[in-house]
DNA sequence: CTGAAAGCGCTTACAG
DNA sequence: CTGAAAGCGCTTACAG
């Protein structure tokens, strides 16, 4: 392979002058110059060694997308919610010319050695705990972006307005008539998204005066196996006619449970998944769902983070995006 | 961030000692000094600069999957085949201390500059065409494997058997009682994953005598919305009682489009999908399938790579992983 | 067992 | 407009 200093001699230049044509410092160089390199450098197939380029200007054109809590014997794409977000961030990081360095941490610690390691320009962290963030944060020495983190810390994010998901959900479910409405969801903490959903739920639950029939139902993973095993529990017990999930998968799963067991979807029990995946439309019933604009949300992550890495202003904030409920057919009136 | 110089200095010793200890190089080191150096390492929370050490070593630890034939706008995660390959891959390469690169390539000459530029390591290739592979295959200095690729070429890759997989859905079909089947497929050319299993429906359809109820389909896309628009066209087309899919996501499609227009399945007309992802069970009826194993075969792919980083024999050859057909509900008796 | 020297292929001031 | 010098943080022979 070709370098620099390849180019250099042939062209009878120094490998500074060669570097400021490859690197568009255009001013610097007479057009004739820059024009006779410009033909070596495609004669030769020239390519500039990137870990070199890294080395000497500590800038590496990588973007990391980090997966925080995932096991290690995990794969984070079985979430497609995950390959969702994913796939926008590649295409857009593809676009604008960055590398894309993709990794899963058990634990947030291994986010730091793997950024600095590698001289990585930015980073998306994707559903970040609010206490790992906090402590994240002030090491951070580079623009980072946190998808779906609910924390107090001054950091650039995007999330779904994910309390107001939860509400709407409940809210359509109790103006169709359900009174014992369940809420299907991971178990998590007094934070997060998760939480947030939770909230929406319980206020909506409330304001209509329905919080003793109100129950949160913990499954194991958000995974369709964990919605149906709760479907297969769910279909046993009398009363809720209606649950309130945190994921289309969740919910899918959910509905195979049930009718495994013998409950029709929605004529007896109605559900309300989240996301608006496009799985959404596979069942039979298709999957009346609240839709947090996945796409949307991924592409703001990335074009904040690229923006601050053009050095352009950008609030440090944690936006929220707004979710709206789409019906479909899984769920029915009750009368 | 503390360098190589700074432990060094810290632990009263050259760099070379550091370097070595930090590479396990500890014949070279007495065990007290490696003691000494291993806690200061740790005490300054010391990491490898990755881009120094690939540019000294010619060695990156990056792994780079690539996925040729991807459009500059084109979201390749939209496809839960390549999410599934993906998310396989990356847990193997995590799990193996390695560094992922992702990329997707409209074209796919920009695969030797990325892959020179970053000194990396191994490449898997997903779904590239033959006649790229020809050209790529020559100028490629490290180890690559290829997924889902047919070529005359030298090349370490891991297939599917997708003429069998062909033939065994087809005759399945066939067994059924159906004899006008079609084949749905993207346009592909004379050679490749969709011709082989062309080849596969054409061998099943001639053995038994059908060849001029046999008919080959093209959609735009290997997608829902493509499976759907073919779908709508099939429903009013008389005699055709049956379909081998390239792909569930199309299957899952056609489906659909079927019964938006008031055909049912498989009461009207049978499907058979291809690959047999999650989303097989999500349907209704669940989707009858060829099970192409993909979880195992970017697992043999991942792995093949890792022995040949590890310079362990590996058989330069394109291995064939087993198809079995997974009978679900969307297939029905004709009488 | 340990280290001095050279070098990987670039960029960044700085001087002219 | 052009280039000499220093340096980025490592590894790799090689010598002792």
């Amino acid at each position: 392979m070709a370098t620099l200093k390849d180019i250099a001699k042939e062209a009878g230049v120094s490998i500074v002058t060669v570097s400021n044509v490859i690197n568009g410092n255009h001013k610097k160089v007479s057009d004739e110059t820059i024009a006779r390199i410009q033909k070596i450098i495609h004669d030769y197939h020239y390519v500039p060694n990137a870990t070199a380029r890294s080395l000497a200007s500590k800038q590496s054109g990588i973007i990391g997308v980090l997966v925080p809590n995932v096991g290690e014997d995990e794969n984070f794409l079985q979430s497609p919610y995950n390959a969702e977000v994913l796939g926008v961030l590649e295409k857009i990081i593809r676009q604008s010319g960055y590398y894309l360095m993709v990794r899963c941490l058990s634990d947030y610690q291994q986010a730091l050695p793997l950024l600095h390691s590698w001289n990585v320009d930015g980073a998306v962290f994707i559903g970040a705990n609010t206490s790992d963030v906090e402590r994240l944060n002030q090491q951070l020495s580079i623009p980072a972006v946190f998808l779906d983190t609910y924390t107090s810390e001054q950091v650039c994010g995007v999330c779904a307005d994910d309390f107001r998901g939860g509400y709407i959900g409940t809210r359509y479910l109790i103006n169709q008539g359900h009174t014992h409405i369940c809420f299907l969801a991971p178990g998590a903490g007094k934070e997060g998204v998760i939480y947030e959903r939770f909230r929406g739920y319980r206020q909506a639950m409330e304001e209509c005066g329905l919080q003793s029939s109100m129950e949160k139902r913990e499954v194991a993973s958000t995974t369709y196996e964990s919605g149906l095993a709760a479907g297969r529990q769910l279909a046993f017990e009398q009363g809720t006619t209606a649950c309130v999930t945190t994921a289309d998968i969740l919910a899918i799963g959910l509905m195979e449970g049930l009718r495994l067991s013998g409950r029709r979807v929605p004529e007896d029990f109605s559900i309300v998944g989240f996301d608006d995946l496009p799985e959404c439309r596979y069942t039979t019933p298709q999957l009346t769902t609240i839709n947090q604009h996945v796409a949307e949300k991924a592409e703001k992550a990335a074009g904040k983070l690229l923006d601050m890495l053009r050095h352009q202003d950008v609030a440090i904030q944690n936006e929220r995006i707004d979710v709206d409920l789409v019906e479909r057919q899984s769920v029915q009136r009750m009368d």
